[in-house]
DNA sequence: TACTCGTGGTG
DNA sequence: TCACCAAGAGT
C-alpha cells in the first residue's frame, strides 16, 4: 500500500525538494526564529482549514494583544470571538482560550513539548503537536497534513489521493522511515513538501508540466490515474453551518461597535438564509448556546458573545 | 468511522 | 457563475 521510496525518488524527497523550498520561502512572520512556542502554536491553529494569507494579519495582530498563555486565558471570550474575526470555525478561538487556560493552570504557563502533553491540549492534535515540534524545534518527528500526505501518495504510491481522510498507523509510519536522522534536516523535508503541495502538487489542478519531480513521480509514470472516490467535498449554501456563521457575525459586529449584544428576534432573523428549513434557526441558536458560542442574558434580554 | 464545525478566494 | 478549496480537531 505505502512504497518505500527508491534511491532516487529518496534524493528527489531529501534534497532536491529542500533546495526548491530555499529558492521560493516566503518571509513569514509567523516562521521566525524569535516566535514562542506558544506563537507557534497559536500560528498552528489558526492555519487549521485556513489559508495562510487570511491567518498572518491577524496572527501579528493577536500576538500584540496576547503575547502569552497567561494573557490570552486571561481575556474576555468575546474579545477572542471579535479577534478571530474572518478565520472561519470560531470555536476554535474558544478552544485557543481553553489551551491557554490548561498551559497556565497544568504546566506553569510554559507550552509543553511532548506529543502526549501537546495533544492532551485543547484544540491540539496529531499534526499541530508534530508541525510545532518539528517545525520549532527540530524534533524528527513526521508532519501529516493534507499537502505532504498527497505530496507522498502522488510520488510515492502513484496515486491520486490518500486512501483515507486520517492517516493510517502504516501511513505515519512511511512518512516517519523516509525521514533524514538528522532533526533539522528532517523538518526543511517536511516543510518542503508541505509548501511544495501547497505551490505545485495541488489538489485541484496540479502544475505536472515541467515539475522538477516528475522523472521519479509514480502518479506520473503510471498516466496520472483519477481516484475514483475523490474527498468528499462539503455542501454549504443552506447549511446550519451558514447560518450559524450568520449568527456569530452579527453578534461580533454587534460586539465591535460597542452594543450590548442583540434581542433574541434580531439573532434568529440573522440565522434566516436561503435553502434552510423553517427550523433552523432555532436549532442552531440552541446549538450554538449549548457550546458556550453564545450566552443568553435574561435580565436585559439580550443575546451576547460570552464574557 | 463518518460527520460536523466558517469563510472568502478562485478557475 | 458556482463548485471547490485551504498547515485539522472533536465527537
Amino acid at each position: 500500500m505505502f512504497a518505500k521510496p527508491t534511491i532516487e525518488a529518496s534524493q528527489a524527497l531529501l534534497h532536491d525538494l529542500p533546495r526548491w523550498l530555499a529558492a521560493h520561502k516566503r518571509d513569514l512572520p509567523m516562521r521566525r526564529d524569535d516566535v514562542t512556542d506558544w506563537g507557534t502554536l497559536v500560528f498552528e491553529i489558526m492555519s487549521q482549514q485556513t489559508p495562510l494569507s487570511r491567518v498572518q494579519p491577524i496572527w501579528i495582530d493577536w500576538m500584540k494583544h496576547w503575547p502569552t498563555p497567561c494573557d490570552l486565558a486571561a481575556a474576555s471570550s468575546a474579545d477572542i470571538i471579535v479577534a478571530w474575526a474572518n478565520l472561519g470555525y470560531p470555536s476554535r478561538a474558544l478552544r485557543l482560550k481553553a489551551c491557554a487556560a490548561t498551559i497556565v493552570a497544568k504546566h506553569d504557563g510554559q507550552v509543553p513539548l511532548t506529543m502526549k502533553e501537546l495533544t492532551l491540549l485543547p484544540g491540539v492534535g496529531t499534526y499541530t503537536a508534530s508541525a510545532l515540534l518539528a517545525f520549532r524545534h527540530r524534533v524528527r518527528i513526521p508532519v501529516l497534513d493534507t499537502n505532504i500526505r498527497r505530496v507522498l501518495v502522488r510520488f510515492l504510491d502513484g496515486r491520486e489521493f490518500p486512501p483515507r481522510s486520517t492517516p493510517s498507523k502504516k501511513e505515519t509510519a512511511r512518512a516517519g522511515e523516509l525521514l533524514p536522522q538528522d532533526g533539522r534536516h528532517a523538518a526543511d523535508v517536511s516543510l518542503a513538501m508541505m509548501e511544495f503541495g501547497a505551490l505545485v502538487c495541488t489538489q485541484l489542478a496540479p502544475s505536472c508540466t515541467g515539475c522538477m519531480m516528475r522523472a521519479n513521480c509514480a502518479w506520473a509514470n503510471s498516466g496520472f490515474p483519477k481516484d475514483q472516490k475523490r474527498p468528499t467535498s462539503q455542501p454549504y449554501a443552506g447549511t446550519d453551518r451558514q447560518a450559524r456563521g450568520r449568527i456569530m457575525k452579527a453578534l461580533r459586529t454587534a460586539h465591535f461597535e460597542g452594543k450590548n449584544g442583540l434581542t433574541k428576534r434580531r439573532v434568529l432573523d440573522a440565522a434566516r438564509i436561503d435553502g434552510g428549513d423553517r427550523y433552523q434557526p432555532s436549532r442552531v441558536y440552541r446549538a450554538l448556546l449549548k457550546e458556550g458560542m453564545i450566552v443568553y442574558d435574561e435580565e436585559r434580554k439580550r443575546v451576547t458573545l460570552p464574557r
